[in-house]
DNA sequence: CTGTTCATC
DNA sequence: GATGAACAG
C-alpha cells in the first residue's frame, strides 16, 4: 500500500512538472525585480517609478466577467523601495493609465483590485489613454475571445536620456508604450506587436503593427523566450495582419 | 462616495 | 444617448 501511494506521488509529481500539463509561462526574460501577483507579474524600474512590463494570460474568460470596475488606486507595498504615489499624478495633467487593463480583469474582485496598484500605471496623456489606447485594448480582448486565451506584455518605452517627469516621486512620461501578443492556443501559434506614442490619433490601428522581434530592438526586452527557439524565431519576425482582424 | 469630463460607438 | 476610463471635490 505504501509502494502505491509512492508511486502515485511520482506520477502527479511528474504530470505537474511537465511542461506539456502546466500552466505556460511566457513571461519576458527578467533583467530587475520582478513581482508576482495573482493575475499578473511586472518587472518595476526604481528610476521611472513604474513597470518595464506587466505580463499575464488573458482567456475568454476572463473577457466576459461581470465584477464592476471601482477606482481603487493604491500604492503597491510589494515594492520595498516605494511604488507611485497617488500624489505623483493629482492635477499633473496625466492620467493614470492602466498597463494591464481594468477591463481585463473582471473575472474576479481580486483581480479588478489588483489591477489598480500603482505599479500598474504609467502616466498617459488623457488623449491617448481615452483614445486609440483603450481601442487597442479592446481589441485584444476581442482577439483573446476568437482565440481562447492570448499572452500579453505591456509597458513603457524611453528612448532619450533626458526625459519629463511628474510628481515627487519623479515618475517618468513614456513617449510611446508597447503591446507584444502571443497566441499559442489552435494550430497556428502566432503573435504581433505594437507601438504607439503617447498622445492622441485618429489613425487606425493597425498602422501601428510591428514584429515582435521590432518591438525587442527597441526596448531591449526579450519576449516570449520560453518557446522553443524555431518557433520564437518564426512567429516574432513578420506578422500577418489578416490573422489579427479588426473589422467587427 | 457622487458628479463631471473626455473619447468613442 | 450610452459606455468606459479617469479626474475633482
Amino acid at each position: 500500500m505504501e509502494y502505491l501511494n509512492r508511486i502515485k506521488l511520482l506520477v502527479i509529481l511528474l504530470f505537474t512538472l511537465s511542461p506539456i500539463y502546466s500552466n505556460n509561462d511566457f513571461s519576458p526574460k527578467a533583467t530587475g525585480r520582478v513581482f508576482y501577483k495573482e493575475f499578473y507579474s511586472l518587472q518595476y524600474n526604481e528610476e521611472y517609478e513604474q513597470a518595464d512590463w506587466v505580463y499575464y494570460r488573458l482567456t475568454k474568460d476572463m473577457v466576459y466577467g461581470d465584477e464592476k470596475r471601482r477606482d481603487s488606486f493604491k500604492v503597491d507595498s510589494d515594492i520595498e523601495t516605494g511604488s507611485a504615489a497617488l500624489k505623483d499624478y493629482k492635477s499633473s495633467g496625466f492620467d493614470r493609465g492602466h498597463l494591464v487593463p481594468a477591463a481585463d480583469m473582471k473575472i474576479s474582485k481580486k483581480a479588478m483590485s489588483e489591477s489598480f496598484y500603482m505599479s500598474n500605471m504609467s502616466p498617459q496623456r488623457p488623449g491617448f489613454n481615452r483614445g486609440i489606447w483603450k481601442k487597442l485594448e479592446s481589441f485584444v480582448r476581442f482577439w483573446a475571445v476568437e482565440n481562447e486565451e492570448l499572452y500579453i506584455v505591456t509597458g513603457p518605452v524611453f528612448t532619450e536620456e533626458t526625459y519629463l517627469t511628474i510628481g515627487e516621486n519623479r515618475v517618468g512620461i513614456p513617449e510611446y508604450f508597447y503591446k507584444v501578443i502571443l497566441d499559442y492556443k489552435g494550430e497556428e501559434i502566432k503573435a504581433i506587436g505594437f507601438l504607439l506614442p503617447n498622445k492622441k490619433s485618429s489613425i487606425p490601428i493597425m498602422k501601428y503593427a510591428l514584429s515582435v522581434n521590432d518591438i525587442e530592438d527597441l526596448t531591449g526586452i526579450d519576449f516570449f523566450y520560453n518557446l522553443p527557439d524555431d518557433i520564437e524565431e518564426f512567429i516574432e519576425k513578420d506578422i500577418d495582419i489578416n490573422l489579427w482582424p479588426t473589422d467587427r
